[in-house]
DNA sequence: TAAAATGCATGT
DNA sequence: CATGCATTTTAC
């Protein structure tokens, strides 16, 4: 008898069912292998959970109608994971499913199963040697103990050979280890530390767009136990790894680790669930530190893996506001540019060292430029002359002021210099076009551009240029920048959403960390009021201290991590007869409804509910909402409600 | 897409 | 109120 998941998006059959074992198969089925089965007259695709000799089913068992395949790619430890996930975020089984193992291809499977490379020396405990705790956590990792931490990078960290290590711990004791980065460019960086410290075969790369043969192959060879590293994007966290010794993830705070498909979980809230299941050590890494990590640490789960003060200092640049210097350049190619003069400064003394410059710019499109709306010109700030823009999302009270990309001042009025109209138009101002007026700033200078639409570049080498980049495509500099201008404070201002502060920091910490020590001269000018607690945490080089103050503030206002919040977004009528059915736990608060933004391919109005609970009590909402999704389900309701737990927009 | 359950018109 | 046929529902 087989227990099988079977393939079909009904939330109330997201249930195991029983199936016979045919004469004919009994010899190669085992659990975790892809089969088909009839269900209800259809011929649909399942995986087999577990094998046994009797049914919980009194009518007869229907025989399974083919073994796709012998090769057990569901393991135990997949399955519960992937249930622990659909329970935790009120999704299915199934669903979680499709993200945990890659479509079956034939090919792949008919190559035999490599013998696991001679596990590695342990690694030099030397990396680790800057933080205090970092070689005996590294000891740790090796002897196979769970241990948990949140750890704060240094500024201008390897942390791709950092995480190289860690593996090469877990692998010398005989353990699996698992790493979640952000997105490809970082994956190519952890995969090339991976190459100098790990033996050939003993890891894999696991990222969404390589080709369905070598997505399958790769995650064959983990799932077989030949390698017995992972290192992908944010799917990896359900991949089977042997002997699951380590998980880790780098930069927790980026946005790329939420699953946008349902049940929309995030890959550090699974690879954290995870490694409470596995009972293995757990890494919680970034240059920044969100709220989440904050309370992993307060709540005592995770120790702090930091530096101290004296070592900071000693690897961070040197971070300035802009502060009350309003002044525009003296040099004549800079008014052109309208570089705020401390601005100009540090970049021409970085280049005039030989160093490349950053130049970190707010993302096209995601804050529209602005111009005089009679002569065109683009608006420049009264006060620095940096560029105007306005909110892609409007601030408290739906108001959407114009205010300055470069030191966030809101720009009530507006009078144009040129022909003094005082009415403004969107125009569309991208990181191209800023690297042509600092190009005209600086001379000589060679501009490089890395963004999304003119490709990211993942480094650039040693020597004086500029390098504009938006958040998160900033290259890495052979030998670290000279300087960084952070002119993306617009996300300070421009956003009101819960996280902006948080993610603010995380942007200019991450750009930040690619400059040189002070003491080799790197420097970083943030276009920011001084007096922000952002910009504080950023000059005194301090994300756990914003961090604290996140996590405090999130638990004033009742958000998330300190509690947890559900989403629920339909039509008013189906959210109407959703609200009807669902039975909340005592202490929820119900707030809403909201307008919802039209997507596209949606019609009709939407809206959405926001259902709060203290955050012991978020197993319960989560198997309250399951429970309307299945009677709705069973009903043959024909819309859908979409449910989503602790959403990062939320307002 | 197969079997079972239910609905419904028809004839006694 | 059986009977036969069509439609809907179930789901192993």
């Amino acid at each position: 008898m087989a227990r099988v998941v079977v393939d079909v998006p009904l939330a109330h059959l997201d249930r195991p069912f029983d199936y016979a074992v045919p004469e004919e198969m009994a010899a190669e089925i085992q659990a975790g292998c892809r089969v088909r089965v009839r269900f209800a007259g259809q011929l649909v695709d399942g995986f087999v959970l577990e094998l046994a000799d009797t049914s919980e089913h009194d009518g007869k068992l229907a025989p399974l109608a083919k073994l796709v395949s012998a090769e057990p790619v569901l393991t135990p430890e997949a399955a519960t994971l992937a249930r622990a996930v659909a329970e935790r975020w009120a999704g299915t089984l199934t669903d979680v499913l499709r993200l945990a193992v890659p479509p079956r291809r034939a090919a792949p499977e008919k190559r035999p199963a490599a013998k696991p490379p001679e596990p590695p020396e342990a690694p030099d405990p030397a990396g680790f040697g800057r933080y205090p705790t970092g070689p005996e956590f590294l000891s740790a990792v090796a002897e196979g103990r769970p241990v948990h931490a949140v750890w704060t990078a240094l500024p201008g960290e390897d942390w791709p050979a950092r995480m190289a290590e860690l593996c090469q711990a877990a692998l010398c004791g005989g353990k699996g280890a698992l790493v979640v980065v952000p997105d490809g460019r970082d994956l190519d960086r952890l995969a090339a530390a991976a190459g100098e410290r790990l033996p050939a075969g003993s890891f894999v790369v696991l990222r969404a767009d390589a080709a369905p043969d070598t997505r399958y192959r790769r995650f064959l060879e983990a799932a077989r136990g030949s390698a017995k590293v992972v290192l992908g994007t944010r799917a990896a966290a359900y991949a089977p790894v042997a002997d699951l010794g380590l998980v880790a993830i780098w930069d927790d705070g980026d946005d790329l680790h939420a699953e946008p498909r349902a049940p929309y979980a995030n890959a550090r809230d699974v690879l954290v669930h995870r490694s409470y299941l596995a009972g293995c050590a757990a890494v919680v890494a970034a240059t920044a530190r969100t709220a989440e990590a904050a309370l992993l640490v307060e709540s005592g789960w995770a120790h702090e893996l930091t530096a101290d003060r004296a070592t900071l200092r000693a690897a961070a640049p040197r971070v300035q506001a802009l502060g009350e210097d309003h002044e525009l350049a003296r040099d004549p190619a800079a008014r052109t540019a309208r570089l705020p003069s401390l601005a100009h400064r540090v970049a021409r003394q970085a280049l005039a060292d030989g160093a490349p410059v950053l130049v970190q710019v707010p993302r096209s499109g995601y804050a529209p430029g602005l111009s005089c709306a009679r002569c065109r010109a683009p608006a420049r700030c009264s006060v620095c002359a940096g560029p105007l823009g306005i909110a892609s999302t409007p601030g408290p009270g739906g108001s959407r002021v114009p205010a300055c990309r470069w030191c966030a001042r809101p720009a009530a009025t507006f009078d144009c210099p040129h022909c003094h109209a005082t009415k403004l138009r969107a125009s569309v101002v991208g990181a191209s076009r800023t690297a042509e007026e600092l190009g005209r700033a600086f001379p000589g200078a060679a501009v490089r551009v890395s963004g999304r639409s003119s490709g990211v570049l993942p480094s650039v080498p040693a020597g004086p240029a500029l390098v504009v980049a938006t958040p998160g495509a900033e290259p890495v500099a052979e030998g670290g920048y000279g300087a960084a201008l952070l002119l993306d404070s617009w996300a300070l201002l421009g956003r009101a959403d819960l996280r902006a502060g948080e993610e603010t920091l995380r942007r200019w910490m991450n750009a930040a960390a690619l400059v040189r020590p002070a003491s080799a001269g790197g420097q970083v000018v943030v276009a920011a009021d001084a007096a922000h607690a952002v910009v504080q945490a950023l000059v005194r080089w301090d994300p756990a201290w914003l961090a604290e103050r996140e996590l405090a503030d999130r638990r004033a206002l009742g958000f998330p991590p300190a509690t947890r919040i559900a989403s629920l977004a339909a039509s008013p009528a189906a959210l109407a007869d959703f609200l009807e059915a669902l039975r909340l736990p005592a202490d929820a608060d119900l707030l809403g409804p909201v307008p919802e933004p039209a997507r596209p391919g949606q019609e009709g109005e939407r809206e959405r509910y926001l259902v709060r609970v203290p955050r012991n009590d978020g197993l319960a909402l989560a198997h309250a909402l399951t429970e309307v999704q299945r009677v709705r389900s069973a009903k043959k309701v024909a819309e859908h409600v979409r449910v989503q737990l602790d959403p990062l927009d939320l307002v």
